[in-house]
DNA sequence: AATGAGATAAACAAAG
DNA sequence: TCTTTGTTTATCTCAT
């Protein structure tokens, strides 16, 4: 599954927990990974301006009349852009907050620093700086105004600035005999503080910001004093440098990744937006779907103002995915049905929660069916039930797209709730409830899956649109072996809610086969007024037909409720558009 | 080609 | 009467 070069997160928090270092110093270390972050945000900047690129030479191709077919693949690759941003945001949370969690534990002083694993064949500078430079250079080839670098001028600064140079830094024999040394920001220093002797990485505010350590230092010299006497060449500097080291590597080789990604992407953009083409059919760009469906109904407003965020982003930076709104895309006419069934999978909602963020934001179709989004709702909420209306309110919520049209997704809802036998109109004094027959739920999902239970999480692969929209992510994900829920998790009550419902789904997807999902019991809600009414008759297996929505654990309460509430006093104005 | 699943549209009814 | 909620039917598209 992993590829050898990559830290798992339990070597991760093994290195940090063998290592010297308190959880302030952790603190600090987390602070340098933001600064590392910025060259992430850095490239995104870039990934927008692809984006909105991509979206011009779209238009361009539908007023030369380009087949449906490639619309359609330009559509999906712009998709895979957005999503490419959204992997960015979504690691550096995970890195974060995988970090945050590490500066929790404790952490015995002392302790010999671990050999380090040859964690990291991964990128060296040279090779970043090699392949942006292509990526850039494609980019600037592909638009030969080149007025917009500046950011990627930045960009191309920072990863320059960690060019080879293998000057310091001989603490590691391992990653020494990798090539790996030049990677870690010691080596800078020694460049930066010969060329620049008062801008020293280590060095600012009259402070040193060697983790954990924070001296104050008055001047430049006394602050070169305090490196070479505080923080030698010694066991603790090492293991603290080692797990610099881990937690930059991490970082690089995910940007390598995704550079890599990018990259390929964009060669074959470029080649394709350049091929002429032609043939008539502007219409029907049925999928550019999400793209060209939200925004052929946007109202002017660029973003979907994401009233009252209920659930506040984990992501300080939840801009990227924004960028692939709506834009420049109004020439699309109003494609009425089938923005593409292709997305329209089963879902894992991992996916659900892994690209909440971006669906919340961004005025994207979400790639998932109607039963499950919810099935999702439904067994997000506390009680395991709701009215219509709270998963109304659920749907627009979570989901910038379903701010809008609402008559028409809302009857979908309607509809779904009553053709699928896995829903089940429950009614209590106040009215009616629907809640969740799972067996019923997965029992319709085999059918797609094929019996197979280990190729759920490929399952996208096999389906166009979702490719691009997930695999992106989920192969970084496995490739970086970062768990699957730690974003979710801890990010805030509902994401953590969330995120449980999944793992259960994904667990029931899993043993499906086994179909002893009757096992865990009591499910039904603490709400004792209620009684089935009108239960979708069908010829059942008794067994089936008990022990449904019992899987979520008691753990995952948020106060989502009230999220539903703030919700529900927004009135969702777009109806009539 | 048949079939199933899902999306969309719409007709209709009951309840509030 | 109007709206919401629910059910049902029809049609279309896509995948298998």
């Amino acid at each position: 599954m992993m590829t050898p070069q990559v830290i798992t997160p339990q070597q991760m928090q093994q290195i940090l927990q063998q290592q010297v270092l308190s959880p302030q110093q952790l603190q600090v270390l987390l602070q340098q990974q933001q600064a590392l972050m910025l060259q992430q945000q850095q490239l995104q900047e870039f990934y927008k301006k692809q984006q909105e690129q991509l979206q011009l030479q779209l238009l361009q191709q539908q007023h030369a009349g380009k087949q449906p077919k490639e619309q359609q693949q330009v559509a999906t690759q712009q998709l895979a852009f957005q999503q490419q941003l959204l992997q960015m945001q979504q690691l550096q949370q995970q890195h974060l907050l995988s970090l945050q969690r590490q500066g929790l534990l404790t952490i015995q002083p002392g302790q010999p620093a671990l050999p380090l694993q040859p964690l990291a064949q991964g990128m060296i500078p040279t090779e970043l700086q090699q392949l942006w430079k292509e990526v850039t250079s494609a980019h600037s080839a592909e638009e030969s105004t080149g007025s917009n670098h500046s950011s990627l001028d930045l960009t191309t600064t920072c990863v320059s600035s960690s060019a080879p140079s293998k000057t310091s830094l001989i603490m590691n024999p391992h990653a020494s005999t990798n090539g790996q040394l030049s990677v870690h920001t010691p080596k800078r220093e020694s460049l930066s503080h010969e060329e620049h002797p008062h801008s020293h990485p280590l060095y600012g505010h009259g402070v040193c910001k060697w983790p954990g350590c924070e001296a104050v230092c008055e001047d430049f010299q006394s602050f070169l004093k305090h490196l070479n006497s505080e923080h030698a060449l010694d066991d603790r500097s090492t293991a603290q440098c080692r797990v610099q080291m881990q937690v930059v590597q991490q970082l690089e080789l995910q940007l390598a990744k995704d550079k890599e990604r990018l990259q390929a992407m964009m060669t074959h953009l470029h080649v394709k937006s350049t091929e002429p083409k032609a043939a008539p059919q502007p219409l029907n760009l049925v999928s550019s779907v999400t793209l060209s469906k939200s925004a052929s109904e946007a109202s002017p407003q660029s973003l979907p103002h994401t009233p009252t965020t209920p659930t506040a982003p984990i992501t300080p930076v939840t801009q990227g995915p924004s960028v692939i709104t709506t834009t420049s895309m109004h020439t699309v006419g109003p494609i009425r049905r089938r923005y593409s069934d292709k997305y329209n999978v089963p879902i894992s909602s991992a996916d659900i929660a892994q690209n909440q963020e971006f669906y919340k934001n961004a005025e994207v179709r979400p790639p998932f069916t109607y039963a499950s989004l919810i099935r999702q709702a439904i067994l997000e909420s506390p009680e395991k039930q709701l009215t219509l209306n709270e998963i109304y309110n659920w749907f627009t919520r979570m989901f910038a797209y379903f701010r809008r049209n609402a008559a028409t997704w809302k009857n979908a809802v309607r509809h779904n709730l009553s053709l699928h036998k896995c829903f089940v109109r429950v009614e209590n004094v106040k009215g009616a409830v629907w809640t969740v027959d799972e067996v019923e739920f997965q029992k319709r999902r085999p059918q797609k899956i094929s019996g197979n239970p280990s190729l759920i999480k490929n399952m996208q692969s096999s389906h166009a649109y979702c490719t691009p929209l997930n695999a992106a992510l989920q192969a970084s994900m496995a490739e970086n072996s970062i768990p699957l829920y730690t974003t979710a998790s801890m990010g805030n009550p509902t994401l953590g809610n969330l995120a449980s419902a999944i793992r259960e789904e994904l667990n029931g997807a899993m043993e499906h086969t086994n179909s002893n999902e009757s096992d865990s019991s009591p499910g039904r809600s603490p709400m004792q007024a209620v009684h089935p009414v009108h239960v979708k008759e069908e010829p059942l297996d008794p067994e089936e037909a008990e022990g449904p929505l019992s899987l979520v654990t008691t753990a995952n309460h948020s106060p989502d409720f009230d999220h539903d509430r703030d919700y529900e006093d927004e009135p969702v104005n777009e109806d009539m558009e």
